[in-house]
DNA sequence: GGCGTTATTATGTATATACATAATGACCTG
DNA sequence: CAGGTCATTATGTATATACATAATAACGCC
């Protein structure tokens, strides 16, 4: 039996009650004699599923299931156009607009840049099969480009271009719902006072922002994932 | 120098775009001799980076720096009550509704039951500091009940009492911006046609499906996530 | 009994070694 | 040269062993 044996073996308990929330399970040593495995195969089977947030281990006090266990749900955050494909449509966007200007104090406080700062602004539509899929609009910091230089975008979005171009970054995102605006409804095609599901995303990298993007998606988008 | 510190050098790498995307780096003999560590503590901190999206690993093919990164997310999903009480809020909730009714359509399909088929309907209004925080409708199958017994769900929530009575479940998730309806949004204490954030999910075991929840936040209400 | 110190213990990590597995690329054959 | 076969190779996993670490439990002192 390899890890994954004992990892499913493990789950099957706990799914059986076999082992209750809060109750401790056998240490490690016990466990690979039972199996008739070695420590470090118990080890990766355990602590895979205390990554799950299924079990809660701690040295010494040793391995108990979870009480209220904080599922961990993995998003998959990937590229627009990716996301498009995926959906069996053919990928397409438009830059609506392409600027220097002062970021909002929103924009300036999620991404820890001084107020007034001067960033290129981008407004993007994004095309499934030629109709709106989602509408971008981006805040992107011109120090981190190669050069200074701003490239035109129109051939590879924003977002895959950085991507490819600028170094691998942290950041946060945020998940709402908000109402469309006139202008933002015009855009996507939707009437105004339509909910449009709304991700913000900032990103950095240690030395200096990145960019900060609101991405609008219409009514009937899903955001899904497994758990 | 720990996995961890291999980890870490490696992302030092990758971001700093010693390694562009894309490129092939060391193999884990290679690095592992570099770094003057076993083969294991690099496997492990290389493996980690790849569990992120970062890098693409092949037997054979060897380990390349991912091209497009689908990045993971990892959201915590945690129940209401301590998402509340993260908040420093305190935490209540009332039943509006319990009943035994036909599940609709869309509900069947979701837990993959007969259509018209018979289960245990809950509406709920979740609390913050006295205020609606989150209004829930439930199906449940009264089937998994110990006993088939449906409790009042006065004191424990019915989220709280499914995760420390029922068996460890997999499921999916489905986050949605919609409208309030009046009555939704008469639960809230908001106004029709305001938005909501809906987050759908349907759980199940290997024998049977569990329950279907929907779960919806006024306006104002951000899920987040950092990458 | 209260409180700080120490011993114990389960998990965490590191290592060398060995073998398994999958995918590539070279080779061989028709 | 096409196409299938096989050797090669990097990662994947398993093992025994050793030591590190954190947290508890036991101890002993005042």
């Amino acid at each position: 039996m390899g890890w994954e044996g004992v990892r499913d073996e493990v789950l099957r308990r706990i799914r059986g009650r076999v082992w209750p929330p809060g109750e401790v399970i056998p240490g490690e040593e016990a466990l690979a004699v039972e199996f008739g495995v070695a420590r470090a195969t118990v080890n990766r089977a355990l602590r895979d599923l205390a990554e799950a947030g299924l079990l809660e281990r701690r040295r010494k006090a040793g391995t108990r299931v979870a009480l209220l266990p904080v599922r961990k749900a993995t998003l998959d955050i990937s590229i627009i156009r990716q996301e498009v494909e995926a959906r069996g449509e053919v990928y397409g966007h438009r830059v609506l607009e392409r600027r220097m200007e002062a970021v909002p104090l929103a924009v300036a406080l999620r991404l820890g840049v001084a107020r007034g700062a001067r960033m290129c602004f981008l407004e993007t539509l994004h095309l499934a099969g030629g109709r709106p899929f989602a509408h971008e609009v981006r805040w992107l910091n011109i120090a981190v480009l190669p050069g200074g230089v701003v490239p035109e975008f129109d051939r590879l979005s924003a977002n895959e271009w950085l991507v490819q171009n600028v170094a691998y970054a942290t950041g946060d995102i945020e998940f709402s719902a908000e109402l469309a605006t006139s202008a933002e409804a015009a855009a996507l095609g939707i009437r105004a006072g339509e909910p449009v599901f709304v991700t913000e995303r900032a990103t950095w990298t240690a030395e200096a922002p990145i960019t900060f993007v609101r991405l609008l998606h219409g009514p009937g988008y899903r955001l899904r994932t497994m758990v």
